[in-house]
DNA sequence: GTGCGACGTCATGGATGGTTGCCATGGACG
DNA sequence: CGTCCATGGCAACCATCCATGACGTCGCAC
């Protein structure tokens, strides 16, 4: 590989010259220009990033951690990332670099050392385990520019997006308490992610706002604990375990005969699930249970022969845009406040939820 | 930011000695580690890797480049390179990070530039549109470490490890033909790929094998030319618009009453729009239409309340297993002669394809 | 007892491929 | 003749690795 010495040699300038051309920096003469033109061209010469950076201390680089790369809705994620990295920067845009770290902590961690060690000037790292709290206090702590997206780390001074878990829960109950239900049910996810927690927990919330007893037998959280033996399939898809689980916790109901009014799951994904597992038993969605996701999967939208689905649309790739925004104008700017972007999430009304039987009667009964 | 000269100077040796503890050589004194761990610890140190892979000349890094990270089959390709890197060095494993173009042929170009730039040791570059071949061909000609999959560029010396579309094209079209049918359509996909051209190719041959003529008004192109401005949509994935097309092909043939006995579909996706088109009018698949695709999509197993849809499996995460193994395996070997792998697709029997009810009355006929 | 080589430990300095501040040169111009 | 500016070279610097050799200690053979 050339370097700029040889091209600096064959040119007969000196490298510094070289370096002032590929820098459009002025003080180059059209004479000189020619030459290094010439040799740049002739020894297929490109100059060297790591060795720039290492001098620049700049790698113009921002790496994402992801844990679950593929889930479905993460491209609203990436999309709203590479956007904002490109609007930001018009003439020299920051490159973006993924890693995905598959929910396994030791490869998480592996590829956070990686970053920091000089590879990226910021880290954007998605998504919150529980189990993951030191992990992130220490990179917190290390002072290392980063962006937070959901993951609403307590007692920490960090740049963070999230978006309203709580207030999103609380507002798909609320609707479906207003469309009459009493009896509503919660199909939450995987216990080891913070957001599970405070879905259940709006969902609380909205029942105790109106006067809704709460009924611990009607708040189910499916078993996540064989998640590392499904992992060892040869095909695992998080989102076929979230399926699965809505579809297993469905049938339970149905067995034990204690089908809600309606139901709030966590995640879109356990909805389709639970809606097959009715289907499969005759059971009408909405006519029968009024069913409301959350995540806004893009199949929730009714393609792909599934019902259209009502739930929370996750403001996921206007978090990416914001966050990436923030990050790098922080790089900039390294005293400039660290900040805590809440965004809501929207309620997507579809055909999955309808008015109760009850009060769609007695309506009936007034207006005889 | 602290550097290994900050660390000798605390502890009171020369730097070259903290280097030789950091990198495990012998010839560090008990006394001397002590020392050196404990400048580490308070000046919270952690070695430089850019520094580290300037001087070394090696990023124990590999790039991927992808066209649509969001694609939902391309978890298979990611996970058969993660495994893939782990599994070759166990105990130093490479670092994988994720390009996305797309589509976008600048930004890919940008993406490879970066890449190229001393930031990896080597570039897997997955998908193969028509317009690239200039880019590719510059690539392998700069003679950088390079690994395509599923891009059968011709005439140049390169690893690849390509995928048998046009075998698998041919058995799809086999199936329906052993199944009984004549009429056989074939939708297509983008032309702009050319796996799609490989898929009609192998549809063709596989007519013609079978003495079954050849009716061009059954092969079916779908315009793909307002792609870019689908792009600019906020919420665009090329799984919708895969789907989409394969919904008004299908409307379009209901129309004009021109509908076939079979239809094999260059993705999994058109062949679900289409069974939506045909539910929409009463037309029963497979016993009216049978329907094969391509990809095994994961839906196309009957997840979400979808038909459980035959079609060909692409095996991706072989194609990553062992396209990465054969890259980091050339990086150590320089002069390991190129390969070209070929893998094979495989048919997946599921319930959307049946035999043809002329086959099952004469075979009736027969019997009685 | 002495000389010599082996060995453990460590510092020095050059190398990796760039960028940049500073200074030298030389021609134009007032 | 002094000043200014365009041009371009020198050398230091970024953070790390590593080849080389210095230095002292020790064992062994003569």
């Amino acid at each position: 590989m050339a370097t700029i010495h040889d091209v600096a040699h064959l040119a007969g300038v000196s490298k510094s010259l070289v370096s002032r051309y590929l820098n459009d920096q002025k003080g180059v003469s059209p004479e000189s220009t020619l030459k290094i033109i010439a040799a740049i061209k002739e020894l297929n010469y490109r100059p060297n990033g790591i060795a720039r950076s290492l001098v620049l201390q700049k790698t113009h680089t921002i790496g994402i951690v992801v844990d679950d790369l593929c889930a479905t809705f993460i491209f609203r994620l990436i999309e709203g990332l590479e956007r904002g990295a490109e609007d930001f920067d018009v003439d020299e845009k920051y490159n973006i670099i993924f890693c995905n770290s598959n929910g396994d902590v030791q490869r998480k961690q592996r590829h956070l050392n990686f970053l920091m060690n000089g590879r990226v000037d910021g880290i954007v790292l998605y998504g919150s385990l529980v189990y993951d709290d030191t992990m992130i206090q220490q990179l917190v702590h290390s002072n290392f520019p980063l962006m937070l997206i959901e993951n609403d780390i307590e007692g920490t001074d960090v740049n963070k997006v999230v978006i309203d878990n709580i207030g999103g829960a609380f507002m798909a109950t609320e609707h479906l308490i207003n469309l009459g239900h009493r009896r509503i049910a919660h199909i939450g996810g995987n216990m080891n992610l913070k957001i599970t927690l405070d879905r259940m927990n709006g969902y609380v919330r909205a029942l105790q706002r109106y006067n809704v007893p709460v009924d611990q037998s009607l708040i189910i959280f499916p078993d996540f604990s064989d998640v590392d033996e499904w992992k060892k399939r040869d095909e695992f898809m998080s989102q076929n375990l979230y399926f699965d689980r809505g579809y297993v916790e469905m049938k339970k109901l149905i067995e034990k005969n204690q089908v809600p009014e309606a139901i709030f799951f966590a995640t879109d994904l356990s909805a389709f699930g639970a809606i097959k597992a009715m289907n499969e038993v005759g059971l009408r969605v909405p006519e029968d249970v009024s069913v409301i996701g959350f995540d806004d999967e893009f199949r929730a939208a009714g393609s792909f022969n599934c019902k259209p689905v009502t739930t929370m649309m996750q403001p996921l790739k206007q978090a990416g845009y914001v966050g990436i925004q923030k990050l790098v104008y922080s790089l900039g700017h390294p005293h400039a406040a660290k900040e805590r972007i809440l965004l809501n999430t929207e309620l997507v009304v579809r055909e999955s939820t309808c008015a109760n039987k009850r009060l769609a009667s007695a309506e009936q009964d007034t207006r005889v």
